[in-house]
DNA sequence: CGTGGGCCTGTCTA
DNA sequence: ATAGACAGGCCCA
């Protein structure tokens, strides 16, 4: 992965010989708790706080080790054979080629799944807004290089909320969802990791059984967190590449429909979450990753 | 079993 | 300024 390693021990400098865009990866919407200060991000993740950034193909961190660094960034990846699979149009290659680097990163299932439930019918600032003050009030205060961060609570520290603190976080009718959900995993036999076995179908529909957990978030929570990378999540971004770019290959009653109504059914989402995975197979959740951004950033 | 309407509230635009 | 639309959907009737 590295060719070599120089430089101050605190701060390593690692070659990255893999293809690697940190600022997309952080910027596409995949993680909401980032920040970025000069050159550097910021972030939590697993109760780890540190810093990374990039300078050319030249990667440095701070206060995290490069097996982690690598892990969550999935840099272990290989893009190019991904790449090559999901090629299947001009539009898409046009993406890629945008955007190659882009990496799927390896979140934490426990806070992708809250965040994911939080995320219904917002947008990313107020998600990002409704996050960091749930981390604020119910996750562990840390300190690293003269900034105070948050770690996202844990499931035992969110059980003891209630619904009327997590609205005072801006969660609205998501707090009773939050908080269901949470009281099932630290309760009930739920287990997240054990999704990670099962097949796609059979994980998706387990994690639809959660309040406030449908086809999309659990679609995201599946890529996102627990290595689905056929998962192919269809938001109203999404829904306007396939209506902008892939329109010829749905049927023509499906097009109309898609046209004329403004929100998706749940059936309509099945169909192009379907299409998607069809279409671009195994690694269908990188395209919707690329398609994604990249319809994001054209407006 | 498929469909339509309501929903908390932060942000952004006019 | 202040209202109004919209936001990475879900649930229930």
């Amino acid at each position: 992965m590295f060719l070599q390693q120089a430089g101050f021990w605190r701060t390593p400098k690692l070659i990255v010989d893999a293809p690697f865009y940190l600022d997309v990866t952080l910027c596409c919407g995949q993680v909401f708790r980032w920040e970025k200060v000069d050159d550097w991000w910021f972030g939590v993740a697993s109760d780890k706080t540190f810093k990374v950034r990039q300078l050319g193909n030249l990667v440095e961190f701070e206060n995290v080790d490069w097996p982690f660094v690598e892990n969550y960034f999935s840099l272990d990846m290989d893009l190019q054979k991904i790449s090559a699979s999901i090629n299947r149009d001009l539009h898409i290659r046009k993406a890629l080629k945008e955007y190659f680097g882009l990496r799927l990163i390896r979140q934490d299932p426990w806070e992708c799944l809250i965040s994911y439930i939080c995320a219904t019918y917002k947008s990313i600032p107020a998600i990002r807004h409704m996050l960091n003050n749930m981390a604020q009030k119910f996750g562990e205060k840390t300190s690293f290089d003269g900034r105070t961060f948050y770690t996202f609570p844990k499931p035992e520290m969110l059980a003891r909320a209630t619904e009327q603190k997590l609205k005072e976080c801006g969660l609205g009718y998501r707090a009773k969802y939050v908080l269901a959900t949470t009281k099932q995993l630290c309760e009930g036999g739920f287990n997240l990791e054990s999704l990670r076995k099962l097949p796609y179908p059979e994980a998706k529909a387990a994690l639809m059984e959660l309040p406030g957990i449908g086809a999309k978030v659990a679609d995201c929570v599946l890529l996102f967190s627990l290595g689905k990378t056929e998962a192919f999540p269809v938001d109203v971004w999404v829904k306007r590449v396939i209506l902008n770019h892939y329109g010829d290959k749905l049927a023509p009653e499906l097009l109309q429909r898609l046209t004329t109504r403004g929100s998706l059914s749940n059936v309509d989402y099945r169909r192009l979450n379907e299409f998607g995975r069809s279409y671009f197979g195994e690694y269908a959740g990188y395209a919707q990753e690329y398609l994604y951004h990249y319809e994001r950033i054209a407006i």
